[in-house]
DNA sequence: CTACAATAGTCGGACATCAAAGTAAATGCA
DNA sequence: TGCATTTACTTTGATGTCCGACTATTGTAG
């Protein structure tokens, strides 16, 4: 982004700062400002979806990832790096499920400092329920077609980039 | 959704839930999954440009709405409304970047219910250089080409579809 | 073997978001 | 006119996220 190099856009001027000008094309903030919007519209769907569950989509996706293992259990450290959150996140979203019978916490007696969550019978059931309410609400992409979700999904994974593949 | 319609993704079966198989398709979950996740990445990269003005995104877009009013005032209700975040929070956002002295709260004498919020001087330079640090960064967004941008605006435009062009 | 460093998890604090409820003011209708 | 409704904003409380700091445990270098 060279000083004298010609920008990619029309920009205008206003409170002495140059904007992109609004006319269609999609320059890095408005491709920004739409994922952050597109996030808020999907979460509040999900949230919403999964009330009936007393769940969160942040406590869905922990649930997911435990029924996902090899072993039907994880320790903190490595749910937090899959969903890219900070260990006191996955702490928070623990302490939540364990409450609501969801989840186990079990000390590992080989590594004394880890702590694995699974799933419990009940926490099973719930998953099973809540996934379904999600799917039938087609995660609140219905209006996009397979080519649409296809074409996304690819963009998005360049920007994810350092994300290994779940 | 019909029950007996046959899936456009290969079905897997792991504690009693059919999840999409993992085989590089853009079935909905993992669609909806790299929305949040590339969000998140976003948002911590701008909380993180934005950091040296004592600013975090949320209050940066108040600001940049305000920089693009007509008048250089809005009532909090209309920034609600654009940005599509509760009132609750426009309050909350206003509060901070009053206390920080970026923006003044004015009283609507025609309609006592009504607060213009409006940027101070002082807010409209920080403005100025914060906006100049998040193109810097070229938000976040440095890994796609022009065209993967255009793409990705114009599929995102459709899930916003209700959301008016800002 | 000991001292230092790295790792796993938790705690406290700050910020943002939403929902529900409350206050005040404007609007609408009988 | 007068009272119910709507609108604008704020307050309170719950959730989630991060950062920084802390404890406990494990690993490592000398």
């Amino acid at each position: 982004m060279g000083d004298g190099e010609r920008l990619p856009f029309d920009p205008i001027e206003r409170a002495g700062i140059l904007w992109e000008k609004h006319v269609g094309d999609a320059s890095s903030m408005r491709v920004a400002t739409s994922i952050m919007r597109v996030q808020q519209l999907l979460l509040s769907e999900f949230d919403r979806a999964l009330k009936p569950f007393d769940l969160t989509f942040a406590r869905f996706e922990v649930m997911r990832l435990l029924s996902f293992s090899r072993e039907g259990r994880l320790p903190l450290s490595v749910i937090g790096q899959r969903l890219m959150v900070h260990p006191t996140s996955v702490t928070n979203a623990i302490d939540r499920l364990v409450s609501g019978g969801l989840v186990d916490r079990t000390p590992d007696e080989a590594d004394r400092r880890r702590v694995y969550a699974s799933l419990t019978p009940k926490g099973q059931k719930v998953l099973t329920r809540a996934t379904k309410a999600l799917m039938d609400i087609d995660f609140g992409l219905e209006v996009l077609d397979t080519a649409d979700r296809e074409q996304l999904f690819k963009v998005l994974r360049t920007v994810r980039a350092g994300d290994f593949e779940e």
